[in-house]
DNA sequence: TGACATCGCAACCCCATGGTTGCACATGGC
DNA sequence: GCCATGTGCAACCATGGGGTTGCGATGTCA
């Protein structure tokens, strides 16, 4: 059913820069823990652990333990939803998203 | 090129509920003044407004000014950028969001 | 011209949240 | 068993932003 669900945690997730520099580090160099990921940004590896709570709750993230740490894998899935939105709010207006819109619809995706 | 250009923006202004809601009511009623919308919503006119103008600054909305009114109308182009993102992001994971990047790409959306 | 409506600006309040630091707890290696 | 390392929790701070109200300016129309 491609009519959005609810959005929300996916848009407030990505709304932050920090966060989606989160995201792309684990889409560049898979799985990692957030002393790793704390390596790579200016902010503290707390703060890192907060934006991978937020990204959990939205969906985007999860958490696996592998003994003394916590491993965190990208699952960008909910991203559709979001797009699905998109797509659709701008179907109207935009022949870009009008066609991405007729593609998810074909597709079912 | 697509590339992500800067999301932020995009991402940002579609975090926030009332914020997608106004965006949604312009795009079934089509333009609107901020008054107009206004009572459609709970919240005050210039709460409106300033969602206006944060959507303006976004690039997803356009002010023209008709006489005394200030009417709003929907420009949802720059959420290609957005997608684009995402869709490249999530490509190696998620098998729907690889069909959409693939299609992007083919499509030199 | 006068009355009414609409907009735009500014001040203000309050809460969510990004960020920090500090510390307690668990786990693994020696 | 002990120590080092990494995690997780809590308190705290500061800023930003959503929301409101008030008011002056600007148009519109009778």
């Amino acid at each position: 059913m491609s009519p959005a669900d609810d959005p929300d945690a996916v848009f407030s997730a990505l709304a932050d820069a920090t966060r989606r520099q989160v995201v792309q580090a684990l889409a560049r160099s898979g799985p990692a823990t957030a002393t790793e990921l704390a390596g790579d940004f200016t902010v503290s590896r707390q703060a890192v652990v907060k934006h991978l709570q937020a990204l959990s709750q939205a969906g985007l993230v999860v958490g696996d333990r592998e003994g003394r740490e916590m491993r965190y894998r990208l699952t960008p899935a909910p991203m559709a939803g979001a797009m699905d939105w998109m797509a659709e709010v701008g179907a109207g207006w935009d022949d870009r998203l009008a066609a991405l819109s007729q593609f998810l619809s074909d597709r079912d995706l």
